[in-house]
DNA sequence: CTAGGGTTAG
């Protein structure tokens, strides 16, 4: 047109720059913007603001801001186009500040929330989310709510996933419920938030709502509900779901696939897991150390290495986690001069620097392995504050080992630390118990009375068909409550027999000797087991797990009913998994 | 005239 020489007036130039923006025609865009600047129309805002989003959309943000801020009037799509601009290049924290000035030089212009539209909304929450900057949440909640968004679909999902991603899982359930919304992507928002919040129940409760309202799903949510299984450590569930998947046809892809190999061993089967990660594609290095992660927990650690190997040889480099689980393994498998090579050469060999995380687990590898004076050193020479996890790692070590000193102050620490968990002193208890000093026990009882510390009830669970059964300590309540006691006392004599002896004085419950041996031996993990005993066909391998750790005592019983039944016990407690099969735990009595 | 959801550790 312009070569032909036909005057162009400043009307044609936004038609012709929305042309090269939707078509990507970058180099187009830049000869009609010379020529915008030999017709003078570059003070013309609307052919100015034009300009802008087609910059914007091909990543130019120096050349788009450039204009941008030279035009006194903004449109909303300028400042959308510019907003989205830093979300595409993962700037989310240039996106807050952009959205803040928009705000005040919108507001001036039009008016309180009139400057935005939905897309604006929808850009900044999903930066918020990425930051998780919770302190906005609430405003941008409010902001959209002022300029009657609320119901949007893009604004309901972009609130959900905020919220959730800022921890904030009642706000977010809140706003989607008041929604009323049947969008796919709010469902499948929503039941992220559940499954990465630990509420494994709600998620796959939403997720059958969803159906039950005839929306159907795509692939995008499986990833989460296998989380959810995972945090459940449901595994008929997550067999259930796997089924599913396959009946509806959607193909496993990667994301779905690693949080099944998750699944599958979190719930107690690396067998499958492995099945699951075999047919993972393209495996990622998510994929890899999901299942190298998931070979340590369950105690396989020569296997976990073996895996990292592999991993190496088709040429995946590893990230920080994989070697978290690398060092893992180690630890479950006392392979502490392993751990120390791989530690000491982490950086040079994969380029990644040792971080806290690091750290806290080859001071636990050190102290498990009884060198508490390497596991102190490294602690007062590492380039970090010891943390909790640290602490933590010392007050285990202090434990199996015995030490007194250490577990006193590594005790100390962590109360300061983390004053609300009970576990520290119960820890501590039980290093005072094995060497005789009761004084020290009844101190620490004493402390938890005052300070209101209360321990947390242990409670055990075993999953039969879709069922879950839960056992508390003593607890007479459940149908077949008669047998398990019955299978109990049965047990009780062939036990004796191997040569168990009831742990009593590690037991911190504020009763007589002759009651406390019978609290004991009706520890949720036992009546679990025992549980597991009458209702599983003979031979098939009893799943529990536990909300604590499991206790001493348990784990010397449960080592010796999976010989004496002949069954494969498998206790998934806070930390790892416990295999117990013929007289012995996967753990090497390690945890 | 622009915009939305999923994966690994401790």
């Amino acid at each position: 047109m312009h070569s032909l020489g036909v005057k162009c007036n400043e009307f044609a130039f936004p038609s012709v720059f929305k042309a090269c923006t939707l078509t990507n025609d970058f180099r187009l865009g830049k000869q009609v913007h010379g020529t915008v600047v030999v017709t003078g129309f570059e003070n013309d805002e609307f052919v100015l603001n034009s300009m802008v989003v087609l910059y914007a959309k091909c990543g130019e943000i120096a050349d788009s801001t450039r204009i941008f801020d030279a035009i006194p009037r903004r449109t909303v799509v300028s400042w959308n186009a510019l907003l989205n601009c830093y979300v595409q290049r993962d700037s989310f924290g240039e996106a807050v500040e952009l959205f803040q000035d928009m705000i005040v030089s919108q507001t001036q212009m039009y008016g309180e929330g009139v400057g935005v539209n939905q897309t604006t909304l929808s850009t900044v929450l999903k930066s918020i989310a990425s930051l998780q900057a919770s302190h906005i949440c609430r405003q941008m909640h409010a902001l959209s709510l002022k300029s009657g968004f609320e119901y949007n679909n893009y604004i309901v999902n972009g609130l959900v996933d905020a919220y959730g991603k800022c921890g904030q899982s009642e706000d977010a359930s809140r706003v989607f419920k008041e929604s009323q919304t049947s969008d796919l992507l709010a469902f499948t928002s929503m039941i992220t938030v559940y499954s990465q919040d630990g509420q494994g129940e709600e998620a796959l409760k939403l997720y059958l709502e969803m159906q039950s309202q005839g929306i159907k799903p795509d692939a995008f949510v499986y990833s989460s509900l296998f989380n959810a299984c995972a945090s459940l450590s449901a595994y008929e569930q997550a067999k259930q779901v796997h089924v599913q998947v396959l009946k509806l046809g959607f193909i496993i892809d990667i994301f779905a696939g690693n949080s099944l190999v998750n699944s599958y061993a979190k719930c107690g089967s690396i067998d499958d897991a492995e099945r699951a990660f075999r047919e993972i594609p393209e495996r990622s290095i998510v994929s890899w150390s999901a299942m190298i992660g998931g070979m340590a927990q369950h105690g396989h650690g020569r296997l976990a290495l073996q895996m990292f190997n592999e991993m190496l040889k088709e040429g995946v480099a590893p990230n920080h986690i994989t070697l978290v689980s690398v060092l893992c393994a180690c630890n479950h498998a006392g392979l502490v001069t392993d751990a120390k090579r791989y530690f000491s050469s982490m950086e040079e060999l994969f380029s990644v620097q040792p971080m806290e995380e690091h750290y806290a687990c080859m001071i636990d590898i050190l102290g498990r392995a009884g060198k508490l004076d390497e596991a102190m050193e490294l602690v007062n020479t590492m380039p970090y504050e010891a943390n909790a996890a640290v602490w933590g790692a010392l007050l285990g070590a202090a434990r199996i080992h015995k030490n007194v000193d250490l577990g006193s102050k590594a005790a100390e620490m962590l109360i300061n630390l983390e004053p609300e968990k009970s576990g520290t002193h119960i820890l501590l208890a039980n290093i005072y118990a094995s060497a005789g000093m009761w004084d020290g026990v009844a101190k620490i009882r004493k402390v938890m009375k005052d300070s209101n510390v209360k321990k947390e009830p242990g409670m055990s669970w075993m999953e039969i068909k879709d069922k879950v059964h839960t056992f508390i300590v003593g607890d007479r309540s459940h149908p077949r409550g008669k047998e398990i006691y019955a299978k109990l006392e049965e047990l009780s004599e062939p036990l004796r027999k191997a040569g168990y002896v009831p742990m009593v004085e590690t037991d911190l419950h504020d009763v007589e000797e002759r009651e406390k041996a019978k609290l004991l031996y009706h520890h949720s993990e036992k009546l679990a087991v025992a549980f597991g005993l009458i209702a599983t066909p003979p031979g098939a391998p009893i799943r529990v797990k536990k909300n604590l750790r499991i206790c001493l005592d348990c784990h010397t019983a449960i080592k010796l009913v999976s010989k004496i039944a002949s069954r494969e016990i498998i206790v998934r407690d806070i930390n790892r998994f416990h295999h117990f099969r013929d007289g012995l735990c996967s753990c090497g009595d390690y945890w």
